[in-house]
RNA sequence: GCGGAAUUGGUGAAGGGGUUAACACACCGGUUUGUGGAUCCGGCAUACAUGGGUUCGAAUCCCAUAUUCCGCCCCA
């Protein structure tokens, strides 16, 4: 039978998932330190959980669905996305209790999965990683997001980044944005692309986002958010916009910046890397914002928060270029080779005790002629070789080889109990 | 969802209708058998993404399908 992986999906190979382990490894320390704990949500969940979260006119609703019908007639997707899966279990684990410390701060890393046209660094199952803070409204809650965001970038070692920044007001804002809008496109209605002609029945916000050329000749005089901004969201916006000034963190403003999702409701932010041996222009790595009327959209109480997702495999190409010291090898500390009769029992008891140290050792389970066990060691890039022979047994000597430049040392058997000490005896 | 290009062994690939599919790297074995990364010798695709078709004959031509890559849309 002839295998082969669905379309847009890829496999992690052993050569790789080292690299995986540690950046993910320094992002659960990270948000640990910040007092965000892990947070896992089923991959997939009912329809509507994310059609009625993202909008029914996003693209991610209308074309990008991972969506099917399980034999119980259930209409099932695969999570597009982080945070609704989140807010979801929010609600319905009642985490929005009293006795729950809030803000309650979450972070997750998981497959995502979206129905497109696979391209490099666009797949069809990838990985985000978020975090998500519920239960506060106060600008320092954005902040905090936003400092997190940026400091975890800073860690990995991601270089030319750019935080971008814009606000979609709050509720009062939107409404009024909302019917500027639509006021403005109402009478070039037959000119609008069909896409368009939807998105203003649903949601004109999103018409600002096209890249139709038809649309496009409209939208240099389309009303702008930032002129109808009432006096709370633009002190909102400003008190953020301080902090982030006084933490030393730089921003550019964006009024563009209408992020795919039409769950946020204020300050939205994306951390843009540009890199022109992997892409052309600018890419979004990390992106985030405020949403403050999900957790009642869910059915569930009046909860501000607000939270960003990363793309794992855009991070991880990134870093790639960047910070290649995540990307090597370190190989193994012990390669044991044996020949002669009887060794094979005592090998496996030295890799036992050095095992225990915490020690990475391997020996040849193959049992091949020495030399072919050298070659092996050589490939498992291991720092030193013990070979061990009948001769050695019957000494309880150890004999001990760096590969890197071939000077030896003979220990005792009982040298093995305390190897970290030992083995430093090996002069330069 | 739309447009374009590709697909030969573990890898990089040559070959553009004629019958042992070149070469290189890697790997395996040997180089007189207890010490690696060198040299030398030998081995390593009944097979050219899959399925049809054209032909006396196809990896080479045609069609379909699959996958990958590039661009668009969009995003992570």
């Amino acid at each position: 039978m002839k295998v082969q992986k669905p379309k847009g999906t890829v496999d992690i190979l052993p050569d790789q998932s080292g690299s995986w382990e540690k950046v993910e490894q320094i992002l659960r320390d990270f948000f640990k330190q910040a007092n965000y704990r892990e947070i896992r949500t089923p991959s997939f969940e009912n329809y509507e959980v994310f059609s009625r979260s993202s909008g029914e006119t996003s693209d991610v609703v209308e074309k990008e669905m991972y969506d099917f019908n399980d034999k119980g007639g259930r209409h099932i997707a695969l999570r597009p996305e982080g945070t609704a899966g989140v807010v979801r279990a929010y609600v319905e684990d009642k985490l929005y209790a009293p006795e729950v410390v809030k803000p309650l701060n979450v972070y997750y890393i998981e497959s995502t999965f979206r129905y497109e046209r696979p391209q490099a660094g666009r797949q069809r199952e990838f990985h985000q990683i978020g975090i998500e803070s519920f239960g506060s409204d106060n600008p320092l809650a954005d902040v905090e997001t936003i400092v997190l965001a940026h400091d975890l970038l800073a860690k990995l070692g991601v270089k030319n980044y750019e935080l971008h920044l814009n606000t979609l007001g709050n509720e009062e804002v939107r409404q009024n944005y909302h019917d500027a809008l639509v006021n403005y496109f109402e009478p070039l209605r037959d000119q609008l692309s069909d896409d368009s002609k939807r998105r203003l029945e649903k949601n004109p916000l999103r018409i600002l986002d096209s890249k139709d050329e038809q649309d496009q000749q409209f939208l240099d005089d389309a009303p702008k958010i930032i002129d109808y901004l009432n006096d709370e969201a633009k002190e909102n916006f400003d008190k953020i916009l301080a902090m982030l000034n006084q933490l030393g963190i730089k921003y550019v403003i964006d009024n563009d910046l209408v992020r795919g999702l039409d769950y946020y409701t204020g300050v939205i932010f994306e951390f843009m890397v540009e890199d022109k041996s992997i892409w052309q222009s600018k890419s979004t790595i990390l992106g985030g914002g405020r949403y403050n009327h999900l957790v009642e959209e869910f059915d569930g109480p009046d909860t501000p928060a607000v939270g960003f997702g990363i793309g794992e495999e855009r991070l991880m190409l990134v870093l790639q270029k960047q910070n290649p010291a995540l990307f090597t090898d370190e190989g193994i500390d012990f390669f044991i080779t044996n020949i002669g009769e009887g060794t094979e029992i005592k090998t496996v008891e030295i890799a036992r005790a050095l095992r225990k140290q915490g020690f990475k050792v391997q020996y040849d389970v193959d049992q091949k002629k020495l030399k072919a066990q050298f070659k092996k060691a050589d490939r498992v890039h291991a720092k030193y070789v013990i070979t061990l022979g009948e001769k050695e047994v019957e000494n309880e000597t150890l004999n001990i080889k760096r590969l890197q430049d071939g000077k030896t040392l003979d220990l005792k058997f009982s040298d093995i109990e305390n190897m970290q000490e030992n083995i430093a005896k090996l002069k330069d």
